[in-house]
DNA sequence: TTGACATAGTTAGCCAGCTAACTATAATTT
DNA sequence: AAATTATAGTTAGCTGGCTAACTATGTCAA
């Protein structure tokens, strides 16, 4: 993602300001600290998640598997809602299988589709992994009042809003 | 870096939450919205840079040559400033160099080392970008008022001191 | 002063994403 | 019913990161 180290000193953006006016200072400032920390928060966690032998993508998956009611989705699915695509789904399940943490099961429904079903020994990775991931992400967080908490996420609802004005035109 | 689109329901984390006692429901909220936002905003920005033709990597590195008085640096230190390793830099360069938007430039000063110095075409190229995302980013910005700002700036950098309990030990 | 180590840049090859194209099956239109 | 279109999963090949290894040059200590 955005893995620029050296962000702007204040006298830089206001360089770059007295040459380009549109500039807004705070604005800049601030977006880049939120992609800057938000790169580093997902670097530390794919750490984290190396200890176990995962990454973000296959962990994701597994969570998603374990968040059904019957331990199973489709791929199509699972790719949709990890924001990946058909065919990178299609990699991250066979890792999964070949790890035996999940596994393709045919349905006869639509011959088309199978079902992807979270296994015993995938529900057991979960459970050794999530409660590390659950405790360092609580001690990450222990400095952030409840307020904080409430009024970052009120603060990222708006910056998203505000991000079509990346895209529009 | 985190594309997870379907964040979890508040419902779903307390179901998680009753099977990991360790978890911290506002802790994971927060933690996931700020990686979803930000993956969000980085993904728009390309989408702002590759309407001039550019992706970040190269982008940054017309910016880091810019700040210079001497609109010079070099490989190694670009690198580090970037946060990408020399290979990657050297890749960097080599599209750059190819666009005419840096050159290469060998100095006697280390036989070991090579300036590397944005063109007048360079220039001309971050005088085009620079307004554009200048632009979109205040509009971006603009619903976020000065004091949301600041409060958003120590947010995160308290956030990015507790990062290290994502990976320690 | 020379031998060991450090640094700068590059190259080669790996990895996890991607898109586009393909096969099989289902759904829809005519 | 047949023809068209849409959907599910996979494969092939591209991309932009990475690490490790290599060459050349510089530095420092014995």
């Amino acid at each position: 993602m955005l893995q620029l180290r050296d962000l702007p000193s204040i006298e830089t953006l206001q360089k770059f300001a007295d040459r380009y006016p549109e500039a807004d200072v705070s604005a800049i400032s601030s977006f880049l600290s939120l992609l800057r920390v938000a790169s580093d928060l997902s670097a530390a966690l794919d750490a984290c998640l190396s200890r176990h032998d995962l990454l973000q993508g296959r962990w994701w998956v597994l969570i998603l598997l374990m968040r059904e009611d019957s331990k199973t989705s489709t791929p199509s699915i699972l790719a949709e809602k990890a924001g990946v695509s058909r065919a990178t789904m299609t990699g991250l399940l066979d890792g999964l299988e070949q790890s035996n943490l999940v596994e393709r099961v045919l349905t006869k429904a639509d011959r088309r589709s199978i079902f992807i079903k979270l296994t015993e020994a995938g529900q057991a990775k979960l459970d050794i992994v999530m409660p590390d991931y659950y405790r360092r992400l609580r001690e990450c967080m222990k400095a952030l009042s409840e307020q904080d908490r409430e009024k970052l996420q009120q603060i990222l609802a708006i910056v998203n809003v505000g991000a079509v004005a990346l895209l529009t035109e």
